[in-house]
DNA sequence: CACAAAATCACAATTTTAGTGTTATAATGT
DNA sequence: ACATTATAACACTAAAATTGTGATTTTGTG
């Protein structure tokens, strides 16, 4: 087991029960408490965790669940499922757009193979891959930039994205419940909105994971969307009430299983 | 000698006598020739250079002086004197524009202390720098990336320019003759000029060594800047050509003599 | 076209770096 | 006060990066 996995199986307990022992771990892992120890620190470090005498606590609900750093680490073979499913709407040539968000940082990356192509972003991850790859055109949309989102929105972004036109959005969303998707922050709200304004076609992206939440805004309803695509524990009653309207629910299987 | 030194010895070498041999370099670095075949292989791939049999030549004029990496590395000191110079007319609270090109990235770090600053650029390497600092308010400006002077430029850019206000812009200029500034593309001639329309005050930064050359377009005369930034050896001509106008000239001095 | 010089390729040898464990010492909570 | 837990310093190992060697291919030139 590589460096990198034990910490994010250390998020992952971490995120399952809310505090890990020290102990428990290392002997978990079979490692010593020393590098659990800098495990600790290192995700410290990165705004990740607590470190408490004897082990870590995960500040919940507070900046952490919205943490750029955090959702990057997460779940990252859902990621990429959802994102290799998603570029199969995509063909050499098209324009994309690509909203903030670590999901969308995987689909920027997937994309990539699909050159020649034009990829449209406000997401700062994408902007600093994409820049030295030939045969992908990348339009950075500027605006006011946000660390907590890693990417850049505001009036700029917004009158930006009225100027251009893509062939498709991928959108993607933190919370969602029935058939509506949320977002707590009204700037990239708009941002996502005008995304889908300026598209000819829509896709929503979203973790199964993400059901059952809400959060301040309503982004948009599911059905305002050409496609969804989502993992296979999505909530019977949002596929359902999907059903027989326009949007297509696509499915990603699993890579990894 | 690390790696890293040893090509930048070959990058000088081969600014001061446009050619270079490769039995020559290997024998006065004491490395293989295949270890040279291999440096120079990875400077051509970052456009530095161009191998010719034998050895490697520089393009002069053509893509290598606008090229971005390569401007990076030269006359650090330079830069970065200019650069402080031009920090003494920011003051905490102020929003600057800052354009493309190595100079301006510098001058961007400089910034980085007069904080609280709201920083707007279509410059990629500072906004990858001011990203995470806190106390700046980062705007890029979006538009089209062009790895060759690895920022966003074209009508979102300009766009986005017209939308926004500053205290003071800072440009740079790769060419200048007489009282006229220069610059070999027409994309980024008129992200200057917007820079230019839509601040209170403008200041070109400028190395005495850009003087003498010309390029395709005119960017822009230097009467028309408030202030003009370069160091001593700033040709006389050009100094007694701005004398008794508006414009004031400081000339940086060096911190490293 | 031949052939010497140069370039490339593939692999082995070497150096450097990242990651980990161990032990000694300091800090902490009860 | 003392049993735990945390930090620091150093040594060891595995992995990655860098370089060299010799075989093979390409190139320019007479």
């Amino acid at each position: 087991m590589k460096r990198e996995e034990r910490r994010q199986e250390i998020i992952n307990l971490l995120v399952e029960s809310r505090a890990v022992e020290l102990d428990d771990i290392a002997a978990r892992f079979g490692v010593s408490k020393m590098t659990i120890h800098r495990d600790l620190d290192d995700l410290e470090r990165a705004g990740v965790l607590r470190k408490v005498r004897g082990g870590a606590t995960i500040d919940a609900g507070t900046q952490f669940e919205s943490d750029f750093r955090f959702r990057e680490l997460q779940e990252a073979d859902v990621k990429r499922a959802l994102a290799e499913t998603a570029a199969e709407l995509v063909e050499p040539g098209m324009t994309v757009m690509i909203n903030d968000g670590s999901m969308a940082s995987v689909l920027g990356d997937v994309l990539a193979d699909k050159k020649p192509i034009t990829i449209i972003t406000n997401n700062a991850a994408i902007m600093e891959r994409a820049k030295g790859l030939s045969g992908v055109t990348l339009i950075g949309l500027g605006g006011v930039y946000s660390s907590k989102f890693n990417a850049y929105f505001g009036i700029v972004t917004e009158e930006a994205l009225s100027r251009l036109r893509a062939d498709i959005a991928f959108i993607s969303a933190p919370a969602a419940s029935g058939r509506l998707a949320y977002h707590m922050d009204e700037a990239v709200v708009r941002t996502k909105r005008a995304m889908m304004a300026s598209s000819r076609q829509t896709c929503l992206m979203i973790n199964s994971r993400r059901f059952g939440h809400t959060a301040l805004h309503v982004l948009a309803d599911l059905a305002d969307f050409d496609t969804v695509i989502s993992d296979k524990n999505l909530p019977h009653d949002t596929s359902a009430a999907l059903d027989g309207g326009k949007t297509v629910v696509h499915i990603a299987r699993e890579t990894t299983p």
